[in-house]
DNA sequence: CATAGAAACGAGTATATACACGCATTTTCA
DNA sequence: TGAAAATGCGTGTATATACTCGTTTCTATG
């Protein structure tokens, strides 16, 4: 029983970003981190300290999926959530151990985006950027 | 706080992912189905009697993921799982409500499908379609 | 300044996804 | 033919993701 080549776009793509996340967790794992969480240290140690909204708005998720994401990141203690000056907030900082594990993680990272460069020439890359950014478009 | 353009192929191909799959499910809403389990019922039609692993398979899903989508579909009365021959196999078939869920359906996903072509242009579908096929390559 | 509305967050619920373990059944082969 | 290996599934656990609802806190305005 073949895996068969679905003609719906949206089921490409998301077999496309499923292989593509492990293939970049699988290099990750070295440093323990995943990619998911290697992006949000990557935004939260650009923007540190931050709320949980403004990183979510950032990253471009919902702010409850950011929430969950922080606590794991917390409970690895990778991260702090502290009550910020708005006792509403909860403010975003790296410990040394995210520190660590970000720059631990960061060649890794860029091995792998320098894999997939070459395996699709840098041409296609770029061909890709424009293509989901059309689709970002064509999806309004 | 603007959402950032990630440099990471990988947080790209999720953040498309995820837009498109929003894109489908709103498209798909008046059949009450999400694009997955669309793609799902697709697949058991074609293939019915099917076991589970069978069609995880052809579908290129993990075997317990499909398990669970599976029982959702069950708990909706979209589809049966009844022992098979086998005693260990558990046989996928839809129900008569499945079968109306799938056609109600399929005319919503085919306007979904001419949108996106419209939105990008027959020529970068193709393109698209290479470069995801390239990129599977490239994580081998 | 008191209160209505807005903002930030957590918890509950739900789906999609996968891995590790373990149980039952079937197959294979010595 | 009887035991080992393979197969098919379910459950437990975990992450990623989003929506709804409720609570707390801040802000703006009459």
């Amino acid at each position: 029983m073949d895996k068969a080549k679905s003609p719906c776009f949206c089921i490409n793509l998301r077999q496309a970003s499923q292989t593509i996340t492990e293939f970049y967790d699988t290099a990750l794992q070295p440093s323990g981190l995943k990619i998911t969480q290697f992006s949000v240290l990557k935004a939260a140690r650009y923007l540190e300290p931050v709320s949980i909204s403004a990183l979510a708005e950032y990253l471009g998720l919902d702010r409850t999926t950011l929430g969950r994401s922080l606590r794991i990141l917390e409970r690895d203690k990778l991260l702090t959530l502290e009550p910020g000056q708005d006792q509403r907030e909860r403010s975003v900082r790296l410990t040394e151990q995210g520190q660590v594990a970000y720059r631990s993680a960061y060649p890794l990272w860029k091995q792998a985006q320098q894999k997939i460069t070459e395996g699709l020439g840098k041409e296609q890359v770029e061909i890709l950027g424009v293509l989901l950014a059309n689709l970002e478009t064509a999806t309004k």
